[in-house]
Formats: C-alpha cells, structure tokens, sequence
DNA sequence: GCGATATGTTACCCGTGGGTAATAAAAAGT
DNA sequence: ACTTTTTATTACCCACGGGTAACATATCGC
C-alpha cells in the first residue's frame, strides 16, 4: 500500500511524480507538515528549510502558499479553531440541559485536543502571531470560554447543575482539558476516545445536581471539517492586515 | 518610601548608588527579573540585552552570574520547582487521608501558580533547555505528577476517595491546576487564595467518598523558599554539563 | 597604600534563519 | 505551437541576538 495514503502528512510532492495535484491540497499539505513540527519542536525551533524539505520542495516555494512563516502558524491555529467551532455549532443545534450540553462540550473538546490541530489551539503562542492575527485568536479563545461558561450557567438556571462559580467552574475544566493538548500523544496507552469519556465524568461529576443519570452515550458526531474555510481560502495572495506586525 | 521596597524586582544597581550587595542578591535579582520579562513576552522574544537594561547594567555583565541564556532560563525554573519541592515536603511531614493530602496540595499548588516562578514550571518549554537540564526539569514534573497520582491511589486505598483511575484523575486535576499558570494575573479580579480555596473544592468535590467534611481550613503554611537552593548556589561559575547542549 | 580578584564596560564577531530577487520550467489558455 | 501564468529553484541579503575579547574600575585582603 501506498505509504501516501496511510501517513497522514505525507507530501504530494513525491519527488519525480505527477505534480498536479489542486492548489488546496497542497496548501493544506504544508499546514499539516508544519502543525506537526511545530508541536513536536516548537514554533521557534523549526526552520521553513525543514518545512519544505519534508516537502521535497525548497523554502521560497512557500512562499506561493503564504505571506510568511507567522502566516503559516496562524492558518494551523485557525484550522484548530474551526474545529472547535463545528463542535460547540453543533451542539448548539442540538437540545439538552446545561449539564447535557456541557458534558457534549467537555467530550467534544477532548477529543479535539488529541487532533494536532486542536492541540495547537493551546500550544501555540499567540504572540507569535501579527497584531491582528492576535486578536482575531485572543477573542475565538474567548468565545470558547464564554460557551462553557454558558453552558454552567444555563445548568445552573434549569437545575441540572448545582451552584457554584460558573467563571472559575469553566476555568477549571477548560484547563484540565487545554491540559490534554500537552500530555496526549498518539503512541500512548490512552486512545482519545478513552480520555474523553473518562474526562467527561471526571470533570462534570462534581457538577451535576443528580448523582449522574447512568452512561451519557449521547457522541457528538466524529469532528469533521466544515465548509467554512473553503471561502477564505480564495482569499489567499491578498494583501495582510493593515497595522499588524 | 523607595520603590526599591515596594516594587518586588527592583534591580540592585540603581545608578550612582551603592553596589556592594552581595552576589547572591544581584544573582536573584537577575532570576526574578528574567523570569518576569519571559513569562510577560516568551523566552525567545527577551534578549539579554533586554534583561540587563532592566537591571540599569550591561549585557556581559549578566555572564558574571550565568554561563548563557538557557542556564538563567533553568535557574528560574528551578526556583519554581523548589516551591513545588517544599510544598509536597510539609503536606509529606503532616498526616492525613489521602483526600486530605490531596486537598493540600491543590490548595498549596494553585497558590504556587500565581507566583512568577512557579508558573515558570508550566509557562517555560523544557526543549528551550540543555539536554541534561532537560532531563532533570522532565523528572521532577514527573515526580510531582506522580505524588498527585500517590495521594489519589492512597485515598482510594483507605476509602477517603472512591475508585477511579487515578492516573487519569491526577492529569484531570494537574491539568486544571496548571493551566492556572496561563490565565492568572495579578490584576485579576480573582486572588490566589481565593482561586485556590475554589479549586479546592471543585478538583475534588467529585473524588471525596463522603459528600465533603466541612470546610478544609488544614491550610498549609505560605510558600517559603527553603534553604536547599544555598548549596547549589556555591557551586556557580564551575563547569556546565558534559554531553549537553 | 598595593597587588589580586571580582565586577563592569565598550566594541566586536558570526551563526542563524526569515525573507527576497532573478530566473527557469511546467501548466494552462487560446 | 505560442504566449501567459503558475510554481518552483538557485543565490543572495541582512537584521537580530547570543556570546566573546580586551579593557576599565571597584573592592578586598593584607
């Protein structure tokens, strides 16, 4: 078997092969090469010669693709962020008391957390990032926070969940689960799946205002991508914002 | 009143003033200005020109105290870590359940992360660090994950805590704590001990057997810094690891 | 007071790595 | 088949910042 379809970031540029393929793909062949080291060396310490030598091409080629290194860290961090979006929209979407939402929420997140673009979310520094860049991460950050926050103080309000601090409450189970993000790793013991469920009693048990009423095998469907960058992505090439960096 | 004593990294070496203080004095004037500028602005965006500025000295000088950048970078990690140290020493010389114990030492924990140098433990990236100082700042957090796993573990043991996995309940719990090191700032509505004394209750609301004994004032003395730094200090200025860097 | 030591300073080196021409070679349009 | 556009390459620039050498000046033991 193809070793291009079974390593998740593996290059279109196979050296001597059909280069072809659609702009995107390729685009987003460099985020997920550069999300990778970034993670596994950390944003300083990895050069864009070693980005693009993992993708058999040279550094300038990047240049195609993105306005500059802060650029690249940025579109990773904001692949990060579309996940989370999808997950807490469709969660939105669907009923449920607070204590309902929030454990959807606390499941959901988990497991996003062990995604390498998830993680990024937390890992990255967002002042590696432009002015602008910056805030646009800094308020998404923040939005985050607010649905957890929400969603305690909606159970709070309907009676599933018992009183207590909603802002420090939330504090307390994003960390926990931001935490994932810097002990996950793929070859270990736990699947995401495991951590997940476990974290989502763990962090909600002491919240519910009834013991816990039995397994909550409500999943949110797997986090997929949505259609949401698509539009964006035509924008690529246009000039950055104005008083960033 | 001087500003020398108000303000807590006042540098020593204000102009046209006397410079006889002790070495040790100006060494952990260095550490606690260093540690605030890394913390404020990330490692790799502080240069040592920077941190010298601050001191009203120049960047050489620095070298009459510490062999390079990543060796002020690890003694201010270190002076983190003994905090933690002498946190799990004295919850270690005390008595008590395993809940007890635990509660301790989330209540002593959460008030390490306001600290500057304790934050430093979660906030630094140990890749930033020689090989061998990797290794050791890599130990100690796992030594000190593992105490929170052996409160848990001795909790169960002796029915204080209901059953759990206590590794994933130690990494639900770290993480929150830790995680504090991100958010927390000094001009926050929020004061440590108030932060750790919800924490408290919140990280181990759901764990305790019982529905919780009333409050939890067994406070733990405020974080001192011991006297086990002293030893080491003598040793300044020899020679750097072997196979590191 | 006087040499030895500790502690500063000024001036410099130089590796690193992001970013940019100038240019070549494919792909795509017509 | 030809031009045009896209995509990639080679070769270079240069700012930045950690680290060092050579030198100046206190401070201290005696």
């Amino acid at each position: 078997m193809d070793s291009r379809f079974t390593n998740p970031a593996a290059p279109p540029w196979l050296p001597f092969e059909s280069r072809r393929r659609a702009r995107d793909e390729k685009r987003e062949a460099v985020l997920r090469t550069a999300v990778q080291l970034f993670l596994e060396q950390g944003y300083h310490r990895v050069t864009l010669n070693e980005v693009a030598e993992r993708l058999n091409i040279t550094k300038p080629a990047l240049y195609n693709y993105f306005r500059g290194k802060d650029e690249i860290l940025f579109e990773c961090w904001s692949m990060g962020a579309e996940l989370v979006d999808s997950v807490i929209a469709e969660i939105d979407a669907g009923g449920g008391s607070g204590i309902v939402k929030l454990r959807k929420l606390v499941h959901a997140y988990a497991e996003v957390m062990a995604i390498d673009f998830g993680a990024s979310i937390v890992r990255f520094d967002v002042r590696d990032l432009t002015n602008r860049n910056a805030r646009i991460a800094r308020a998404a950050k923040k939005r985050i926070d607010a649905t957890f926050r929400a969603y305690i103080t909606a159970g709070i309000a309907d009676g599933s969940i018992k009183r207590c601090d909603a802002k420090l409450a939330a504090f307390a189970i994003a960390g926990s689960l931001n935490w994932i993000g810097h002990w996950y790793q793929r070859d270990g013991a736990l699947s995401p799946g495991e951590i997940a469920d476990e974290f989502t009693v763990r962090l909600t048990e002491g919240l519910a205002a009834k013991p816990a009423q039995g397994h909550t095998t409500t999943k949110t469907a797997p986090v997929a991508r949505t259609a949401t960058r698509e539009a964006r992505r035509k924008a690529t090439g246009k000039k950055r914002g104005g008083a960033s960096r």
